[in-house]
DNA sequence: CCAATTCCTATCATCGCGATAGGCTTACTT
DNA sequence: AAGTAAGCCTATCGCGATGATAGGAATTGG
């Protein structure tokens, strides 16, 4: 489960990315935006501020506000910030890897073995996208709604066993 | 981080593999070569067993033993039986499907059109893995580690935006 | 009948997570 | 200068999931 920290994150970063030219913008009305709490995404955006992602003015008319482009944020950078590491196993993590210790042979366990690939599959989505390309997806998700249409649906669907499309 | 439950029970399914033709294999035998506690164990195999991909014979001489053939397992079912959902959000899970209670509108929530696509490659490697490609791929790397080969270097790496090679 | 083994239920300690409380600091407005 | 709207910081708390253990009952081969 993408723990709520890095869901409020990214729905607040889209915002955020909405309301550039608004100036900054304040924890509340982000809050009431998005039904967040609001002492809580306020140490979300501070965390996020800290990290270079946001910058941030005191007083009336105070608020945050990106300090870079969106298509320089990358969605992985914003996750790892905020809740750690993702990889589904410690000795998968190079910046907070340890060893298993219920590992026998690192070099032949079948466990890291097939989780090294769902962590490759994980990582080239989520530091593949920019949070520009995911306000993108957004608008092109709510236009397709129109028309009982679902853009992206995996094209690169690739040779798997042709089963079912798997679920859960 | 996948749970040990689910790391345990691949490991002692991978064991199981190796010994189909050596009948029953008592649980004391598979936590001693991988370093599980017995107990614990003994609760993973029964649930395996009560989701009939392990049978069992009580007594001395008794034990666990794969009741069905290797190629017929997938990973993301023995995942999925011993840990639950895998989806990263609750509005993604198909079996157990529930509204994110934080999200104002399921439809154009940027969170989940992100972690659709994440979700959406995990199953097709877990749920697209069985259990024999699975003790394939350990003898291959364990081959392959003598002459400090890696094999499967992701070959279908696809149009990324060639950046680094992601870590973490 | 004995011993090895599965089977079943209950219980426990720990830890991370989501959230809240309360106050301090900054700075705009009047 | 005062008032107030906002960010900033620290501490704390309840809850549930997780990983694990204990103790015994039921089964079955030798």
């Amino acid at each position: 489960m993408l723990p709520m920290k890095s869901r409020y994150a990214l729905k607040a970063l889209v915002f955020l990315a909405r309301h550039q030219a608004d100036g900054p913008v304040p924890v509340a009305g982000i809050a009431a935006a998005e039904a967040i709490p609001v002492k809580f995404l306020e140490a979300i955006l501070l965390e996020l501020r800290n990290s270079g992602i946001l910058t941030s003015r005191r007083g009336p008319t105070g608020g945050y506000q990106l300090r870079v482009e969106p298509e320089t944020v990358h969605l992985g950078d914003v996750i790892r910030n905020l809740s750690g590491p993702m990889a589904p196993l410690p000795c998968l993590s190079k910046t907070a890897y340890h060893r298993c210790t219920e590992c026998v042979d690192e070099a032949t366990c079948a466990v890291r073995l097939l989780m090294a690939d769902v962590h490759a599959a994980t990582l080239r989505i989520v530091d593949g996208t920019t949070l520009a390309q995911l306000v993108a997806r957004v608008d092109a998700s709510a236009a397709g709604e129109a028309e009982g249409q679902s853009e992206r649906c995996r094209p690169e669907q690739g040779p798997v066993s042709a089963k079912l499309d798997f679920i859960d």
